[in-house]
DNA sequence: TAAAAATGTGCGCGAATCGAATACAATATC
DNA sequence: GATATTGTATTCGATTCGCGCACATTTTTA
């Protein structure tokens, strides 16, 4: 169930017991979560989430990527998620403005390095 | 810890008994998720996510919208999602690019607003 | 409108699980 | 080679789980 705790920890190169000392609890606590031989609390849950600075719907393998891919062009027809800048939601006009500019940059990047 | 169970179960218009049967489990092991006296299992969890099609960050209280919230200017230090556009992910570039653009872009509209 | 069914709430019990301490082998560090 | 660190496994007391059941309230049915 919580098998990506062990990738994500491995990715920082901590070990049991540093991890264990950050989320404030014993290593062999930690450890049982990571060998699938007890499960957190869903409050120790969410701190582990913070620790690693991801989802708990990863950490339990609802989802498949930790980085979850989110194509701004579908967002404008069907805005299944809400992006926001300096805590303003990004309006419709604002995404539409941002895809085309986006566009010319990459077209416009592409041109120099064939003029190469 | 479990708040919005009870607004993901109001929406539906389902009783905690049609509730409980569809997950499998007794009326009063649901309610007491519901009223605070019980945490479920991560299996419960995620099988009670999967039932109001959404996600466990959303049930545990992690994320406020069932919609959820993406800072973009988060995003540049630390990219727990990908954006795409046409199917290529953002560089850290067009995002800091973006978001000094949109910036901008919010501020004459501001100043045009004052003119007024 | 009275009877019956359904709803939400709360408690008690046995069983299961938790969190920490501890022990120990394997590996790393000096 | 001695020492410290790491990862794994087990045990123990305490906590919590999941369910059954009871009860008051509301809704539905006859």
């Amino acid at each position: 169930m919580l098998e990506h705790l062990f990738e994500l920890r491995k990715k920082r190169k901590w070990s049991l017991q540093e991890t264990a000392d950050q989320l404030g609890m014993a290593k062999s606590t930690y450890a049982g979560y990571e060998s699938g031989y007890r499960e957190p609390s869903l409050q120790s849950l969410s701190q582990i989430a913070d620790l690693f600075e991801t989802t708990v719907d990863f950490i339990i393998g609802r989802t498949f990527e930790e980085q979850e891919l989110i194509e701004i062009t579908n967002l404008v027809k069907n805005p299944d998620h809400r992006l926001l800048i300096d805590g303003k939601p990004l309006s419709k006009d604002e995404m539409i403005d941002f895809i085309a500019f986006v566009r010319v940059k990459r077209n416009l990047n592409k041109k120099e390095e064939n003029e190469c």
